[in-house]
DNA sequence: ACACACATGTAATTGGTTACATGATTTC
DNA sequence: GAAATCATGTAACCAATTACATGTGTGT
């Protein structure tokens, strides 16, 4: 297994889990982690079957109870091991592309309209992520009490809360910068 | 042109300054951007050439004084209109992978100390960040004062910072929550 | 003489998304 | 009877990284 992340999380899923399938898999992404991490079918189904060649996961087909074909896979020894192998080891670090702040870059060759268009649809988008994630805390907390996983899960949400509210605050400043007619009438303002 | 960012990223740098080769494209990158954006040379000779093709940019053969071969590229009025197009469309959402919150999710699967290192790496980098762009910033208001692009550059680096303490403000909470010998003790205590 | 910065490019591989294809079961 | 959800998978495509390959000019 080289660098592929997609075994890893479902190494990790399953590992809080057992006897889940692909489609499960997916669903406790979508409503778990997905403000920081997603996966596709395309990519999840053939990352299962290369597990379980390798002995990191095992199938186990469940009850088959007239139900759609469904395929339950759990975690072996060596996969735990494997799991715990990258845990341990640092993540890698180049930042991600940001194509917001690319844009914002390159903003001098906008209209001011389309600049002030451009934040307010970014302040909008981080005003619905932050009341996702902060009904996901209360979700969370309700339904999860005693859950060991629990504390780990509340730091990374409150990760995501604090660069929310972080690019919040921002996008008002850069409001206040950019809203005036332009930018050097502001900059001379600032200077008297 | 499908969506490929690199050729924007390129016509973006081409915008704001002409005759610029791949190599200076690279360099630029790195030395303004490279906080939420990265180029590989693999990537940016391809699209150069690809840009030509499609009449966004053009070749300029500079004055060959003997120096190693090189290519220098303008932008034309079809590319500075592709640009602009592709400035005013909405950035695309979806949040990135972010391996170091995916590394904590499962960190119940850890001992103790493993889960502490991963923290202080996590502070270290952003330490280190942290006064990369405090200097960055430095840098860029005392040798491009008066250059219009520059109240932009500095939102772009004012959302990094912004980002990093942030970070830096959450390791702590991060580690004060999981300093002591086990979450489950810090809850108790809270109760009381 | 050596190292470093300048400079351009290609090939192999990876990691991933999207669209396609199929079909059963449950709920309204 | 229709729609939503459950469920698995493949094929085509794409964007990007890494390693490879090559060579010049400049400063020490």
């Amino acid at each position: 297994m080289t660098h592929n992340q997609t075994g890893f999380l479902i190494l990790g899923m399953l590992s809080i889990e057992s006897n889940r399938s692909g489609y499960d898999i997916r669903k406790a992404v979508e409503s778990s982690v997905s403000y920081f991490w997603q996966e596709s079918y395309g990519q999840i189904y053939p990352t299962l079957k290369r597990l379980v060649a390798e002995g990191l996961i095992e199938p186990r087909r469940p009850s088959t109870r007239g139900r759609p074909e469904r395929r339950e896979y759990s975690i072996t020894a060596r996969g735990r091991a494997s799991l715990q192998e990258w845990l341990a080891s640092p993540y890698r670090e180049d930042p991600p592309r940001n194509e917001f702040l690319l844009k914002l870059f390159f903003g001098r060759s906008l209209p001011r309209e389309a600049r002030l268009r451009h934040i307010r649809g970014f302040q909008d988008k981080n005003r619905h992520l932050l009341a996702a994630l902060e009904e996901l805390q209360r979700q969370a907390q309700t339904h999860n009490a005693g859950n060991p996983h629990l504390p780990f899960w509340m730091l990374t949400l409150s990760f995501g809360i604090a660069h929310v509210r972080a690019s919040l605050d921002w996008s008002e400043s850069a409001l206040s910068i950019l809203g005036p007619a332009n930018p050097a009438a502001v900059r001379a303002k600032k200077r008297k």
